[in-house]
RNA sequence: GGGGAUUUAGCUCAGUUGGCUAGAGCGUUUGGCUGGCAGCCAAAAGGUCAGGGGUUCGACUCCCCUAAUCUCCA
């Protein structure tokens, strides 16, 4: 049975239990610090369980993209060596909000795998919870009584807390579950070993593939569980896992899902699966990647240098290393499997079909990037085994090693590699010490100390009244000390707030708080975990009193215009480029705008110009704003809503429309467009492959940008005496200019030339010595450095020695040949340093030539006086 | 969040304790030669040395700030 068929099959058997069917939220979570991307089933419905928020329907069942690369769950170095672990998954899962619970949740995964899929049922265990003394709570008998039905008790085990009692988080919705293990061992194994002994032993063919949660308490604060009144069931069956099942493989990379992959890479490098083990690994960690990084650019988030996006990249570059290394790909191919991708997911995942030119254009750039860089790295390395025969050492220092991973991501198995080609090995040790002592450092410049949250207020906080109102009556409910390295802050939630927290691309509110005398700045304004945490230096004196809150509203006024322009311009982009263009990336500032997008060529004048206009048409209608707070997502997508990414099934979201523009947003925003004034494209440029960036900015700024603008244009018609075509005029003057420049450079040299000419007049000859001794007048040092060198150039044996006045500045000018340096030791620096003190000044040079500056020109004579005096006393 | 690195001509990069009048290769333009394979020869154009401030007689070079990019740690 072919994996879309099996996906296809759970879907259609929830359905017909009446479970409504979803979509797979992102894979890449948005404004969830704790969390960079989704790694459980469960993660889009966190805030039903929680209780925030209530759900729709009460049943409902899909499919799921996880990626589990960070943090609790970190399957990354796995990958590859091992017959299944991933770094991107699906989990198929069913759920029920205070709807359904044990009963229905435990016979309907029994009638699916073993009625709908035909699974053996004597190649089934399950588990159920065994209780926990600690927690005082029971064996689940209800699961157990309910199991019974269907499963020989002796294939019922018992598990501990740790493996049966499922927790979200410290506090929250928890709960016993019951896992579904299946023994796929040959015959002859199974009679050895019996497979109840080999659950939950991390035996690679008696795995478990479906975990039923039954969330039915709520663990407080102080560890305590109480009842929930409304119980819910979680459910999550690996997919690759259950494919392995149902199509008689002993690998999840034996199933279709990856062997149409694996097969395209083994026909692109030559290499067959199957040959050899390293060659397998790379392959399997290619398929595996390619999947990962795929749909994380598919789900908005393309590889960059920090945070998710350096995630992202980070996967990639593993794929790369295993190519470069076991493959023997010296130039990008993994963007040649995108079409064989798609091919496997892409009726599954629409949004890989649509995007999968850009996937494999984003990749292919990645690809290109990362060897150059391991070219560079090679290149350095070679160095560094240079340096170590030529020292006649053995090792190649731990030192040289690491600086090439840490500051050049040259990884420390190529270097292993090619190290050991030339019969030197890396000392590990020191590696490794270096490495402990950069993790120190982090460590320790990181711990900002944060103390616990101080009660000040009970009840309701964190509301944003900021769409509506600048200012506020607020109360302080908590507040933090924050100790970092270099300074002390203060983090505030308010019951309720104007400040708009850093959210969706639009950085966060600036302000004050008052109560009576006192007035403090708030810093910055950010979210954590759906609270609105104010930045401050110091907490109020009174901190339980009633504060006037009132946001910079200049500055916010700025920043609306700049995010109802992003929307406007997001708008006339796609009128003028065509639907592909879609946001992946935004920054909402007071001063600019900044937005990311996907196109493939650089624009060019006229289209930006179109933008421009459409722009500032749309602002001049003046359309006011249509903004509705609590849409359902589903009702959003009908208004034809431009979708952007975060939105989980079941959130209601907000809805910005100014005239055909209609955008998800949870921004602050003009009231009507007329408000912008002015939009104008500062920059466009690209930023990774297939995706440009254009900066604007507008009312005020815009205005600042074109009256500058308009006042240099003005400046010079002023300059060129009001002439009708100020462009001609100034080609005429630029062409009359270089006919001037070119006769100014004659002019110097001729004047030079005379200058040169009376120096080489009043050239003295000392022993073997071509002396000359001047003051003299001259426009700028450059001209006479330029004579000096020319002198030098021209005479033997030369010491010149120049005292100048500089539009009254006095300079000196030494110049020695440079055989005289040599013979008779001179340092022109050490002796025009000495005579600048008689005109108040310092200087220095080459031995051969220097110059010194001072303040007294009085003092010039004196200072030439002293030099030749020396020179003189020398030869 | 923190550490390290980078930013010099259209591109890839040199530039030594601050001082040889900012360079090379490729590319571009022009002229000449030439029957191709990166043609050859000659010449020219092209630089706010990332931006801003400071130290200095003098800053691509040293110091501070800002930005972008790369990279590692958390």
């Amino acid at each position: 049975m072919r994996s879309a068929e099996i996906r296809k099959k759970f879907l259609n058997f929830f359905a017909s239990k009446n479970h409504q069917i979803v979509e797979s939220a992102p894979m890449v979570v948005k404004d969830d610090p704790t969390l960079m991307f989704t790694n459980a089933g469960m993660n889009q419905f966190k805030d039903m369980f929680l209780g925030n928020q209530s759900a729709t329907y009460p049943r409902i069942a899909n499919t799921q993209k996880c990626l589990r690369v960070s943090g609790k769950h970190n399957d990354l170095e796995e990958v590859g060596h091992d017959t299944y672990h991933h770094t991107m998954f699906e989990m198929l899962g069913n759920w029920s909000f205070g709807d359904y619970f044990k009963k229905e949740a435990i016979e309907w995964a029994w009638e699916f795998l073993t009625g709908t899929l035909g699974i053996k049922k004597e190649n089934l265990y399950v588990t159920i919870f065994e209780g926990d003394k600690q927690d005082d709570t029971p064996q689940d008998h209800e699961a157990l009584e309910y199991w019974k039905q269907f499963i020989p008790e002796n294939r019922i085990l018992t598990g501990s807390k740790k493996d049966n009692f499922w927790e979200m988080g410290d506090t929250g919705p928890c709960g016993p579950c019951s896992e579904i293990h299946i023994d796929i061992r040959p015959e002859k194994d199974k009679q050895q070993t019996p497979g109840h002994e080999l659950v939950n032993q991390d035996h690679p063919l008696v795995i478990e593939i479906w975990n039923l949660v039954f969330i039915q308490y709520n663990r407080k604060a102080n560890g305590k569980l109480e009842m929930l009144p409304h119980k819910h069931i979680d459910t999550g069956m690996g997919f690759e896992r259950l494919c392995m099942v149902l199509q008689d493989k002993t690998s999840n990379y034996d199933t279709d899902l990856f062997q149409a992959i694996i097969q395209k890479i083994a026909e692109l490098s030559g290499i067959p699966y199957g040959q050899s083990n390293d060659t397998d690994i790379a392959m399997r960690v290619i398929a595996d990647h390619l999947r990962a990084v795929s749909f994380a650019i598919t789900d908005g988030q393309l590889p960059s240098n920090n945070k998710a996006g350096y995630v992202i990249r980070r996967i990639l570059r593993r794929a790369i290393r295993y190519s470069y290394t076991f493959l023997k790909q010296k130039e990008p191919f993994i963007h040649k499997l995108l079409p064989t991708l798609t091919d496997v997911m892409g009726a599954a995942f629409p949004e890989l079909s649509k995007q999968h030119e850009l996937v494999a254009k984003v990749i292919l750039e990645e690809e290109s990037s990362f060897l150059k860089t391991l070219s560079t790295g090679i290149k350095m390395l070679d160095q560094v085994i240079e340096k170590t025969k030529v020292n006649k050492n053995s090792q190649i220092p731990g030192k040289d090693a690491f600086v090439l991973y840490d500051t050049y991501g040259f990884p420390l198995d190529l270097t292993q590699l090619i190290v050991n080609e030339h019969g030197f090995e890396v000392n590990i040790t020191e590696f490794n010490q270096e490495m402990n002592t950069q993790k120190e450092r982090s460590k320790s410049a990181a711990s900002q100390d944060t103390e616990d949250w101080q009660r000040v207020h009970d009840g309701e906080e964190g509301k944003f009244i900021g769409y509506d109102y600048t200012e506020a009556e607020i109360r302080i409910t908590r507040y933090r000390r924050i100790k970092t390295k270099k300074k002390e802050l203060y983090q505030l939630v308010f019951d309720q707030s104007p400040f708009y927290a850093e959210s969706g691309g639009q950085i966060g509110d600036t302000g004050t708080i008052t109560n009576g005398e006192e007035t403090l700045k708030i810093l910055d304004t950010f979210k954590e975990n759906n609270l609105i945490v104010h930045v401050t230096e110091k907490i109020p004196a009174n901190i339980g009193a009633t504060f006037n809150a009132r946001i910079d509203e200049n500055r916010r006024f700025n920043i609306m215009n700049n995010h109802s322009g992003t929307h406007l311009l997001h708008h006339a982009l796609r009128q003028v480029l065509g639907g592909h263009v879609e946001q992946k990336g935004s920054l909402v500032h007071p001063d600019y705008l900044r937005f990311d997008f996907s196109h493939f060529q650089k624009m060019n004048d006229e289209e930006i110009e179109r933008v421009e206009q459409i722009v500032n048409q749309l602002i001049r209608k003046n359309s006011s704003k249509n903004e509705r707070r609590e849409v359902p997502i589903e009702d959003a997508k009908k208004l034809g809503a431009m979708m952007l990414f975060g939105e989980k099934y079941g959130d209601t979201v907000r809805v910005i429309q100014f005239g055909d523009s209609v955008e998800l947003c949870g921004g602050t925003h003009v009231e009507a467009t007329g408000q912008l004034g002015f939009f104008k494209i500062v920059s466009e440029s690209a930023i990774a492959a297939g995706i440009r960036r254009i900066e604007a900015v507008t009312g005020e700024k815009a205005e600042a940008y074109i009256h500058e603008q308009a006042q240099t244009i003005e400046q010079l018609r002023h300059i060129l005496k009001a002439p009708q075509d100020v462009v001609k005029t100034v080609e005429s003057i630029v062409e009359e200019n270089s006919k001037l420049q070119k006769q100014i450079e004659a002019f110097n040299r001729e004047k030079s030339r005379l200058l040169k000419k009376e120096l080489l007049d009043k050239k003295e000859s000392l022993n073997d010595i071509t002396f000359i001794s001047q003051k003299i007048k001259a426009d700028s040092p450059a001209m006479i450095k330029d004579i000096a060198f020319q002198l030098k150039g021209e005479l033997d044996n030369l010491f010149m020695v120049l005292g100048a006045d500089i539009n009254g500045k006095p300079n000196l000018t030494i110049m020695i040949a440079d055989k005289l340096v040599k013979e008779k030791n001179l340092h022109a620096g050490n002796l025009v340093r000495s005579a600048a003190r008689h005109i108040q000044g310092g200087g220095g040079g080459q031995p051969f030539f220097a110059t010194a500056g001072g303040k007294d020109i009085n003092g010039l004579d004196k200072a030439i006086q002293e030099i030749e005096e020396h020179i003189k006393s020398v030869i």
